[in-house]
DNA sequence: TACAATAGCTAATGCGATTAGCCAAAATAA
DNA sequence: TTATTTTGGCTAATCGCATTAGCTATTGTA
């Protein structure tokens, strides 16, 4: 008794558990066999039970995504940058699959908290963008499109669903040319 | 008793249901009340129990997309028909945001299913790329990056994800435009 | 008109989440 | 050092939903 387990331990261990399972196989049951504890226990942890530990989940999984990103922008500017960021959370998701399962999937019920959460990764981008000199407005279209970008995506991909033999890379390098292309034009106009 | 419920009643009363209240709503046990029938009674027409009913679902919507899309290209070609596809889309989520979760949700399952799922959504955007003259690589790319940027556009979305009050319709006509450029220069290059 | 299949039902089971309440170890206060 | 409180674990019991077993009336068909 008094296995020295706290908060932290327990959500990487749920983490490493949803990248090898699956957030679904994820259950009180089996996490708390695998931290050689009853499930009753995890409660005192979390008092929110499983829904509780979701939302850490989503949250820890954000927070790991943005340190990433970060570390990935670092010495970086404009095009370079992002397709840095880009490349980042791509390999964040195929490094952890069940994580950002847990990231999407809990944000169909949470919206407030999810939207917290994702705030760090998207004023990175916010942040790469200022360099351009786009207005406020253009800033928000470019970070919305790669958002939706990157999370359709990554999704698609680490699910398999993408069928054709084509190198994924080639379109993922293909998609962030094309968009990098309209940060460009919309330098150029207006 | 015997009230007259076939596979496809019971689907869309599920799809309804999901879109109301989310797909995590739905219930073997609410959705029979719903029915007025009693839960074991639902096994006669999903012996596979919540996870068919789940897998059905899935399909219907991928069905019900397709045939929105279909639609909504009826006379139209290259970008009046891929923009027409995109917003037929975007729409169908709006009003299916419970079944576009388990459109979602299920793949995470059943990759195989999923795949022959889209694939009817898939070849319509193969067949309006056609008019454009690219080679087989290059359609992939753009057929990949429209389903990357719709699904997670919408999804995002649909959750209340994109904080910002700048008008979604904007950054969509801007994103759609954006990829729309990148097919032109793909024309012109090679 | 018999009879097989269908579509419903009730009763019972299973399984994971959760709650209640107990207890020892650890940390803290006297 | 000792008394006390907090912490983190446990067992036993409950709840809720999915699921299974087995019964029966209706339906449709030979």
């Amino acid at each position: 008794m008094k296995v020295g387990l706290d908060k932290k331990k327990i959500i990487e261990a749920a983490a490493d558990m949803a990248d090898e399972k699956g957030i679904a196989n994820v259950t009180l049951k089996v996490l708390a066999e695998e931290l050689g504890i009853k499930p009753p226990s995890l409660y005192k942890h979390f008092s929110g039970g499983l829904e509780e530990l979701n939302k850490e989940l989503m949250l820890y999984g954000w927070r790991s995504l943005e340190s990433e990103i970060t570390r990935a922008a670092i010495g970086k500017a404009k095009d370079d940058a992002i397709t840095a960021i880009c490349y980042a959370y791509r390999n964040f998701v195929a490094k952890h699959k069940g994580l950002f399962e847990a990231m999407q999937w809990y944000n169909m019920y949470q919206s407030k908290e999810h939207l917290q959460a994702t705030e760090g990764t998207v004023s990175i981008l916010f942040q790469v963008l200022e360099a351009y000199g786009l207005n406020e407005e253009q800033k928000v279209h470019i970070v919305r499109m790669l958002r939706g970008f990157l999370q359709g995506f990554v999704s698609i991909e680490s699910h398999g669903g993408y069928g054709n033999p084509t190198p994924l890379n080639d379109t993922f390098d293909f998609a962030l040319k094309t968009i990098l292309n309209g940060v460009r034009d919309l330098q150029g106009g207006t």
